[in-house]
DNA sequence: CATGAATGAGTTTTCATTCAT
DNA sequence: CATGAATGAAAACTCATTCAT
C-alpha cells in the first residue's frame, strides 16, 4: 500500500471515531489541514488557506469543526491512540514468548513496525510533536497514552527479559530511556535530519539494534 | 551563578552582537519575548503581549527590531553560536590529548557541559527547536553550525579514539548518531519529560555514559 | 385552559391566516421561534438555533417561511389583530349599554380581559414590542390597529361616558392617555418588573380602577 | 444649551468615568455608536457601520473597547447613574421641606426635570430600554439603581406626604406605581408615540399632574 | 415535504506595523 | 529614544439562504 493510500485510509478511519459519516468535502478539509499545519505550524496556518487548498468555502470548515482548534484536535487526537496500538494486543505475554525469544528480536520487530508507522504518518506526527507543548488537551492525552500504557507495557517486557537473565540489571526506567533514545534518534535522523539521503534501512536497523544490545546485554 | 543571573548576562551579550549598546527597555523586551515565545510559540505570541510584559509601549519594540521576526532571530540566532562554543577551542587536539585520555572522559565532560548549558538556556532552546522547522533562516544557520562545525569536530574526535583502538570500528556517522541519541535522550528526559522529578544527576550521567560505552567500547 | 394549551391553540390559529394547513414540523418551528426570539431578540437569534430547538433541519424553516423576517412577521402580525379583538364586536354600543352601565364597569372588564390576554401571550407581546421600532412593516400595522381601531373605539366610549356626565370634561386624548397609562403600568408591573412576586390580582385591579376613577370621575 | 451640545457634553463626561482622557476619534466612535445602536438596535448594528459613520478604521473601535458589548455598556452603563441623579442630593428632606411644600409641587418639579433629561438623552435611553432584557449586566445595574435608590427615595417622599395627610392612605407601592405610570405614560407619548406632533408641554404637564393628584389627594 | 451539506458575504476581532507628538 | 493612537489587512467565525438528494 502506497504512502498516499494509507493516508487516505487513515483519514477515513477518523470518521468512525467521529460519528460514522464523512462527506467528500470533509475529507478534503482534513487532507488540506494536515498539509498546511505540517508546513506552517498550527498557529501559522490560516483557515482560509486550508479552505482554499481543500477547494471548499471557508464556512464549510466551521460547519464540521466548531473551531480551528477543534480541527487540529480531530486530526491529532486519534493519532495518539494509534501510537500505542502495537502495545495493546491481548495475550501479550504469549505473543512475547512465542514470537520474540530474545529482547533483540522484540526490538527489531518494534523498530520495523514503528518505522513503518512514522513513514505513513510523519506529517501528523510532526504536527503532534509541534503542538503538544502548546495544547494542554494534547499534553493530557500524551501523558495518558505514553506515560500509562506504553511505559507500563515496555516495563513489563524489559523486566521479563531481565528476569530471563538476558539483559543487565539496570533500573527499568534507565533501560527504557536508553533503548528509546537510540530508537527515536534513529527515526529522527531518518525523517527529520536527512530525509532525502540514501539509506540502507535494513543495515541501519540491524546496526542500531546491535548497538543497543551491546549496551545492555548481560554478556 | 544562578539561572536568573546567567540569563541576564546572556541577554547582555546579545548586545555585542547587535551594535554594542542596549537600553534598559531593550533588555526588558528581550526578556519578555523569550518568556512569551517559549510559552506560546512564535506565531502564537503577539507583540502587544510582549510589550506589555516588558513594560514598554508597543512602538518601542519596532524601534529596536524592524519586525517581529527580527526580534525572534535576534534571540535565537546567537544561541546557535553558543551551541557550538565548546567545539571551537583552538588547539583542540592538544586539549583532547591532555584533558581527555579516554572517549568516556570526553563524553563525561561534554555531557556535564551541555547539561549546564541547557539548564541555563532551556527557554531559548525550546524556542529554537520549535522554530527551526518554520524559519528558513534558522534552518540554514542550524545546518551550518551543527552540520558543519559540530559534526566535523565530533567526527574527528570519534575517529581519534577509534584509531586509538578504544572504540569499535563502526561508521563514524552511526557512532555519532548513537552517542548523540543517548545524550540528547537523557537531556530531553531531564528537561522535557520529567522536569519536576527528583534526579540524582551525578548517578544518571555516569550510568548513561556507561551504557554508551558498553555499546561501543572495543572490548 | 392552561397557559401552555392556550399557546398551542393560538399557534394553530396562525394556521387559518396562513393557508389552512400546518404540519407538525411547522408547528414546532413557530413554537421554537417564539421561545428563541423572546429570549434573545430577533436580531440576536439564529435560524439554526430555532431549527435545533424545533427538532427540524435548517432547511425546513425556509420551506415554510421565505426568510427569517417572514418567520418573525408570521408570528407577530396576527397578534396585532388579536390586540384589537375586544374592540371589534358589532353592536358595540348596545353591548356597552346593556353590559357596562358605568365607565368603571367597562374598565374593569377590559382590564380583566387584557390581563388574561397578556398572560397567555406575553412572549409574543414581548417580541412585538421589541421589534416594532425596527420593523417598518410592524410599525405600519401597529399604527393602523392601535391608532385607528382601538383609539377610535376608546374615544367613542370615553365620549359616551363624558356625555352621560360620569367623567370629567377633559380632552379625550388626555383622558385616554391617563387611563391607558395606569392600566399598562399595572400590567407591566405584573409581568415585567415583578413577575415572580405574590400578587392579589383581584385587589390590585380594583384598587387600580379606583385610582383611575378618582382621577377622572365627575364627582 | 441645545440638545446637540448637551449630548456632546455628556459624551465627554463618559470620559471621567472611564479613565480621564478621550481622543477625538474615541469621541466620534461613541457618537456614531449611539446613532447606530438607536437606529438598528445593538444586535442589528455592525461595528463596521459604526466605524464608517465615525470616520475611523474598524480596528480603532477595538483599541478602545475590547468588544462590541463593551462599547454598548460604556454608553449605557453611565446613563443608569444619571437616571438616579436627582434623587441622591444630600439633605433631601430639607430640600423637600423648603422647596416642595406639597406632593404636587414635587411631582411638577420632577416631571419637568425628567422631561428635560429624556429630551437630552432619548437615544441612549432608547438603547437602554431595548437592551436591558438581553444584557444581564444591565439588568443587574437597573435593579440596583431603580429598585434600590429610586424606589427607596420615592417611598420616603410618598410616606412623608401621606403622614402630612396630603395624600390618601394607599400602600406606598401602589401609590408609586400609579404616579409613575401616569408620568411615564406621558413621557412615552411625547417621545415615542407622537414625537412630531405639536405639544403644549406646559399645559400637558399641569393637566397630567392634576389627574394624578385627583386620584390620590386626601380630599 | 424534509433534509443537511454547502455556500459566501458579512461579522467581530486580532495584530504587526506606522507615525505624529 | 519612547510613546500609544491609529491603521488596514487578515484572521476566525457566523449565519441566512440555497439546492441536490
Amino acid at each position: 500500500m502506497s504512502q498516499q493510500e494509507s493516508m487516505e485510509q487513515w483519514i477515513h478511519e477518523l470518521n468512525n471515531i467521529d460519528d460514522g459519516k464523512m462527506t467528500q468535502k470533509q475529507f478534503k478539509i482534513i487532507e488540506a489541514a494536515i498539509e498546511v499545519f505540517a508546513e506552517k505550524g498550527y498557529a501559522g496556518s490560516s483557515t482560509s488557506e486550508i479552505a482554499q487548498k481543500a477547494g471548499v468555502a471557508e464556512g464549510t470548515i466551521f460547519r464540521h469543526y466548531k473551531t480551528k482548534k477543534d480541527l487540529l484536535l480531530s486530526i491529532v487526537s486519534p493519532m495518539m491512540s494509534k501510537l500505542i496500538a502495537p502495545f495493546i494486543i491481548k495475550n501479550f505475554k504469549e505473543v512475547l514468548e512465542s514470537d520474540y525469544p530474545t529482547y533483540e528480536d522484540f526490538l527489531y520487530a518494534l523498530m520495523i513496525n514503528r518505522l513503518e508507522f512514522v513513514r505513513k504518518h510523519h506529517k501528523i506526527i510532526k504536527i503532534m510533536l509541534q503542538e503538544i507543548p502548546f495544547q494542554p488537551h494534547l499534553q493530557t492525552e500524551f501523558k495518558q497514552h505514553i506515560g500509562t500504557h506504553i511505559f507500563q507495557r515496555l516495563s513489563e517486557i524489559a523486566e521479563y527479559f531481565k528476569s530471563k537473565g538476558e539483559i543487565i540489571e539496570l533500573p527499568t526506567q534507565e533501560l527504557l530511556r536508553y533503548t528509546a533514545s537510540v530508537m527515536i534518534g534513529m527515526i529522527a535522523t531518518r525523517f527529520l535530519l536527512m530525509p532525502d539521503q540514501p539509506w540502507d534501512e535494513e543495515k541501519e536497523v540491524r546496526d542500531t539494534i546491535r548497538l543497543i544490545m551491546n549496551g545492555i546485554s548481560a554478556k
